[in-house]
DNA sequence: CCCACATGAGACATGAATGTCTCATGTGGG
DNA sequence: CCCACATGAGACATTCATGTCTCATGTGGG
């Protein structure tokens, strides 16, 4: 047939409906289809139309997460400069996903048995090297893991995240707090 | 009458069920009640017989954290020699209850709207006096705050006991690893 | 103008978890 | 020996989210 795709009325925005969900479940985890449809300015029953069910929605959101991760590695240039400055512009460019990133992360526990989705791998390896790039180069010290620090930064990710919506922590504090935490640690130092 | 609580027949242990529960919701946080029944080795009667329901089972669950963190906070002895010192010790006491802390902590996002426990805000103000206090000795760093600071260790507890629970960290290190990255941060220092 | 089609609204069935109930059992104490 | 009582097993109703269905509507394109 000809007409390949929406041709004529536009599908519902499936991108808006993403990140409809993306807020609100970032807020509440157990929020219902309904909710979410809602929440979308849609029916239930269009949002069924768009996924599936409640699973292919939270793998979408998974891809939508994966997405946004990779874009920010990208757009962070893990590889340019020093460490340090890889490692600020990276949570930078990381502070946007944070709550879906926090939501996520929290949910996969959930998903338990089942295999998790290789791009979190991928992205894990990548933030790995970064601070194995920084160990290596004398910049950062040798007895914390990648792999931990890697973890760390997610864990900082969610809380952090979840601090700023309950209020506890200012949003434009988000990056400083966070980067400056995970590289300096909270003792005074003597030196530059 | 005379025979006061429960004279003749032991009633089941209530410790070890709140025990089996919360290291069951520990790995799965959306186990049923018939499996945290199986886990504790009891029917689901006799769970509903001391818990009235679910809700009333984590908010019990949310009473033994507390007394958990209070206990630590208390052998922890905060007051006692240099914040860093503390801070270490207040790891190594917290290390035990990491998975039901971490549990909770994500749990308590279900609740929204309703008011937390004050129990944590108790524990909250505790933890972060021990930073303000290091921040006053001149031990830590004034540009990040105790509530962040808080926030973050609770952040790290989680993941850390995630990271653990996965294997992607070993058991060992997980006091060491918390307290290098929460003192010191990723940089090498070159003072001593 | 008419048709195609996506949408919204809602009815309906389903499955799962929950809460409540009864009853048989076994053990411990008097 | 007998009674009291906590327990285990299971039946049962209920609630809720979900998944599927139908139908009316409205709009956009031909």
């Amino acid at each position: 047939m000809s007409h390949v795709g929406y041709g004529c009325l536009m599908a519902v925005d499936r991108e808006h409906v993403l990140r409809s969900a993306a807020a609100l479940l970032t807020r509440r985890a157990t929020a219902t289809m309904d909710e979410v449809a809602k929440a979308a300015g849609i029916s239930r029953a269009t949002l069924h139309r768009q996924f599936a069910g409640r699973d292919a929605l939270v793998r979408a959101l998974e891809e939508l997460g994966i997405q946004e991760c990779e874009a920010a590695l990208g757009a962070a240039r893990l590889d340019d400069g020093t460490a340090r400055e890889a490692v600020r512009r990276l949570v930078g460019e990381f502070e946007s996903a944070a709550g879906l990133l926090g939501f996520l992360y929290t949910e996969n526990q959930l998903f338990e048995g089942e295999e998790q989705n290789a791009g979190w791998s991928r992205i894990d390896a990548r933030i790995a090297a970064l601070f194995r790039r920084g160990q290596e180069s004398g910049e950062f010290r040798i007895d914390l893991t990648p792999a931990w620090l890697t973890e760390a930064l997610y864990g900082l990710f969610a809380s952090g995240a979840w601090a700023v919506s309950e209020g506890r922590v200012a949003a434009k504090d988000f990056q400083y707090m966070i980067v400056e935490l995970l590289l300096g640690g909270a003792l005074r130092r003597e030196e530059s």
